[in-house]
DNA sequence: TGGTATTCGTTGAGGGCTCAAATATGAACC
DNA sequence: GGTTCATATTTGAGCCCTCAACGAATACCA
């Protein structure tokens, strides 16, 4: 006779939950939706491109590519694969560890990414910067770092990134 | 000669961008990932049911328990099949408007509906209330009402409520 | 009344994601 | 060396979502 039961969330709290999940959820279909329609890929493709391009050779490990682009092994593994039938990244044996494979962005999965680039900066300009004061911005900042640090102490699953 | 160009994200601001959405892409998967884990049910699903659950009559037309939920038409026309083949759900025809359907929560859904919420508020609770200081969370709160006034103003596409 | 536009809801194809299982290699230990 | 456990990556089934197209019914309007 000593279970609490569930914790229940306050109006207010229910309130917040909803609107932020909402928003949220609006922002990231809205940026993904601009990519898709002006550049023909999902938002997690654009970030793995981005990743590449960013890294020393603009190659990566894969397993570092999921890490860096905060997704599932086996999510890269899918997405990769579809990059490497467009011709933007391309997968080579790894020359000192025999199970690793790295993925490299190619000159055209580079001008991919430079032409998709201006349009998608544009869409998060307009809905997230142009929709929040600079005040707003710093609390959005720590509020999201706070959540990643959740996120980190959290226990992972076996696969990927993501769920806690 | 007169195009400014992309007007790019400054240092700080890619870092919030980037913070931002690699916290609620976690948040929103971690969410998911425990209802589906534990519920068998995707959040989506979840927020069907409790709109359905809140309506008089535990009934919406599919127009407005799409709009309830913040998804397209078509998202809901499926996932309310799904519904009802789990038998948690039951269409009707709209007596008023022949086009329209009615779609209604049965007792086997809110029971499902029921011995969901629980879990899921606690996960709620793990994920985002546990994280931030009530500071935070009135912040939080004018921060996404702001995302969901530019929500509102942009254009809708043709079919649903996601996109810009 | 007839014509046109709009709304309601569904459908199917196509694609991305998750999950669990499988393969292959590396590391550690005795 | 051989066992055993851990790591790296892939694979395929199954599910959800988007998009575009469709049929059907209603609204608007001359």
């Amino acid at each position: 006779m000593n279970d609490p039961g569930p914790r229940w969330l306050s109006t207010d709290e229910q309130h917040t939950w909803r609107e932020s999940i909402e928003a949220w959820q609006w922002l990231l279909a809205a940026v993904d939706a601009q990519l898709q329609r002006d550049s023909a890929m999902p938002l997690a493709y654009y970030e793995i491109l981005v990743r590449l391009s960013e890294a020393p050779d603009r190659s990566l490990r894969m397993t570092q590519l999921a890490e860096a682009s905060a997704s599932s092994k086996s999510r890269v593994s899918h997405a990769v694969a579809r990059l490497e039938e467009r011709g933007w990244v391309r997968r080579t044996d790894c020359p000192t560890d025999r199970r690793g494979q790295i993925a490299m962005l190619t000159d055209r999965g580079f001008d991919a990414l430079t032409a998709a680039a201006p349009g998608h900066v544009e869409q998060v300009r307009q809905v997230l910067f142009d929709a929040l004061s600079a005040e707003q911005l710093r609390q959005l900042d720590s509020i999201s770092a706070a959540i990643l640090a959740k996120a980190a102490s959290s226990p992972k699953d076996a696969d990927g990134c993501p769920a806690g």
